[in-house]
DNA sequence: GATATGACCGTAA
DNA sequence: ATTACGGCCATAT
């Protein structure tokens, strides 16, 4: 396993400002791993296993919340994020830019 | 070693 | 708009 690459991604999550987002590409982009988004998905569902972090504000690039984990979508409302009927969120407006 | 799975992504129809 | 398919790569079985 690739724990220096797990460390790195936590990193960058926990530098996601509340009332923004970040998708799976490019947290694995800026970790230095292009391809590896399916990766970063895999390590936050097994984020509480290293520690707090804020993982509800990573969402797939169509703004959409992790079907396998409901609670997201009301954490991120908690900090101003406003969904549409189809449950997505407006990219355009919530991306978190560097 | 071989397959299947997953909090993904891009393209094409 | 939705579906389908292939690519991706670490983990799990």
């Amino acid at each position: 396993m690739d724990e220096q690459f797990a460390y790195l991604v936590l990193e960058i999550v926990a530098e996601i400002p509340a009332g923004k987002v970040a998708t799976y590409q490019q947290i694995a982009r800026l970790a230095g791993k292009e391809r590896h988004a399916r990766q970063v998905g895999n390590i936050m569902s097994h984020a509480s296993f290293y520690g707090d972090y804020p993982c509800h504000r990573v969402v797939n690039h169509r703004g959409e919340t992790a079907v396998s984990w409901p609670e997201q979508r009301g954490l991120l409302e908690e900090e101003g994020i406003v969904f549409d009927s189809k449950g997505r969120i407006n990219m355009r407006i919530y991306q978190w830019e560097i």
